[in-house]
DNA sequence: TTGAAAGCGATACCAG
DNA sequence: CTGGTATCGCTTTCAA
């Protein structure tokens, strides 16, 4: 079924096809015969081929999302879901994508013809080189933009964390890192915001453990933490700080009493398990829509707002760390200005809503974020 | 960058240097004008536009994966890792997409040009339409080949439930189901299998309740279960297990003595929560690797085996039923066979590995699928 | 108001 | 051994 086949059945010529079926601009073309193309298109059940309309347009109207190889958690599938329905919106399909490691085979940027390849982290310059030469590909997010979107998130929430136990009166606390290996490089990282979030606070940091469930180590990091003093435990994730909660209970460790534990990322999980989990979460459709925001920028379809949305972040305070086991939302809201030497996030703590258990005013406006 | 720039700069026609970059058979290129175009393909950064290799050749070794609008589960995301590793292996690349039930847009299929179009539901009539209309694509599963390949692995899974409660000796059970609407339906049919096993067993079935924790419907289910005489649940997956299982804990209601929890899937989480859960799962890797061989027989690649490989599913016993912390495995294998009327697949416990926790001799060898 | 024709970039057939 | 050239299906400019 190709666009001449319908242009035969009519009796017109193919161009003439395509006018009617791309409500080409600046042609006009008699109402009958338009009629007629559509009828007939429709009773032939003719669909464009898209290869060839790609080839002649230039563009696919396809964006090409490379998730990355470590393991996505929940806030990320929420915010990846948003931006698929904002660019639907505006006309464009998303694709999602993992590349393989160890496949020899080319990427899908080179068999895909996208107009648009976006990554959750930046792209090495093999990979810029090979999306580049692909056509009309553009390439996002340039470094400095992904920082802008991804990376203050991240130190939020994970200042949430911190703050969060430090209003509750822990003066000493650790990092549960995951064990799953490709997270062990992110786990790291957060490890060490963490450590300078606690250091501005004065609090006391005892270091990163790795803890799993299926080895032991988590028992036997929860009884090390207990020894050395820590009242307190930042999780790298929901699923650690469960395990870590799992081990302190099987231990006959008292949570909170003796050891609190928050998470991160406000999954499914925080609420399903005894205690729930306090956690944090930020605005993943807000993100989604930024992100998308940039997307269509980039695409020509529409300019980029000035200004960023200002991003929101939750903190869910739950019975980890001495909460209702509903929990209670305590919103907040990051406004961004530039300091000069890199951006410095001010946390504004809203009002909590809920049971009224939140913490009021953690007030660290202005503070540098440290480790970036 | 097209292949007319590397020919003009190598100085050679543009055939000659689609012979070279193929590698394609039956021509006879020197050695020299050979190298001299690879290198300045190189040199010069050359990538084939895909829209136009796509459009001359008639495929894109693309394969197109239409994943379900319910949340897909653990072993589900397990299975399209190995499928997308095997068709990777075997030169194509797997492209999986959401389609979005508010979206006024065309579907992926027909801005994609794939190869084969596959899905975890069947296609509607609309929709296999599309597909077809584009071009080459070829479709995938037809309504048989979707049976073979998923409904009987969900019953064998669903089997291994109930025969374990049976053999821990429970009468009355119950099942629960997700409170998630986009699993209503699915839920839905998991009970009725899981009530027509009940019944093959002699035993009692006390229905399906959809648990939730943000409304206190666990716990309401919780207590009605154990009013009405149920000393066992069957969830839906792992989380309604947890949720089951923290609803039960929060009532003071003794975990396995008074209510037994069996989860689906042996998802992370049932290693992490307290207590670890009883659960079922498939070998999803195998289960990648024949989709594959499906999708490659499909796309002419290799012929299908013969015999499907025999599908594996575990059965992992842990606390929520009597078990140990850690688990025990109790591999079983399907032996599909047909008896005229449907398939009746026969379960084989093999010997359990592990600390030796594991039942024995479910032997329900030939014994009818009732509700299919 | 419609149609002819020139690309888009690569593949592959058939001469030379 | 190499180089024209038709083809894939659609878009789009220009002429009729």
């Amino acid at each position: 079924m190709t666009a001449a086949d319908v242009a035969q059945a009519v009796g017109v010529s193919r161009a003439t096809v395509g006018f009617v079926l791309n409500d080409t601009p600046g042609q006009t073309i008699s109402e009958a015969t338009r009629q007629r193309v559509l009828d007939a298109a429709i009773a032939l059940g003719y669909r464009p081929n898209s290869a060839a309309r790609a080839l002649a347009r230039g563009r696919s109207e396809i964006v090409l999302l490379v998730l990355p190889d470590w393991p996505m958690d929940y806030a990320h599938g929420r915010l990846v879901e948003e931006f698929a329905k904002a660019l639907d919106e505006a006309g464009y399909s998303l694709v999602t994508w993992s590349p393989r490691e160890d496949s020899h085979a080319r990427p899908l940027w080179e068999r895909l013809h996208a107009d648009l390849v976006m990554g959750f982290a930046p792209f090495d310059d093999d990979q810029q080189a090979g999306i580049r030469a692909n056509g009309v590909s553009k390439l996002f997010p340039t470094p400095d933009q992904y920082i802008r979107h991804s990376a203050h998130w991240l130190a939020i929430t994970l200042h949430l964390q911190v703050d969060h136990l430090r209003e509750r009166g822990h003066r000493r606390i650790a990092y549960a890192g995951s064990p799953d290996p490709r997270l062990a490089a992110v786990s790291r990282d957060k490890a060490r915001k963490v450590a300078a979030r606690a250091a501005f606070h004065g609090m006391e940091f005892a270091g990163e453990r790795v803890v799993d469930v299926a080895d032991g180590s988590a028992d036997r990091a929860v009884r090390a933490w207990v020894e050395a003093g820590c009242t307190a435990v930042v999780a790298c994730n929901d699923y650690v700080a469960a395990m870590v909660a799992g081990a302190a209970l099987r231990a006959g460790i008292a949570i909170p009493e003796r050891l609190a534990v928050i998470g991160h990322d406000d999954s499914p999980l925080a609420r399903v398990v005894v205690p729930t989990l306090t956690s944090v979460r930020i605005d993943a459709a807000a993100a989604g829509r930024e992100a998308a925001a940039s997307a269509l920028h980039e695409l020509g379809v529409r300019p980029l707002p000035a200004e960023p949305d200002p991003c929101a972040a939750v903190l869910v305070i739950r019975e980890s760390t001495g909460g209702t086991a509903t929990g209670t939302e305590v919103p907040c809201r990051l406004i961004p200005h530039d300091t000069g030497h890199g951006h410095a996030p001010e946390i504004r703590q809203m009002s909590p809503s809920g049971d009224g258990h939140g913490a009021s005013g953690s007030g660290s406006g202005g503070d540098p974020v440290i480790g970036e």
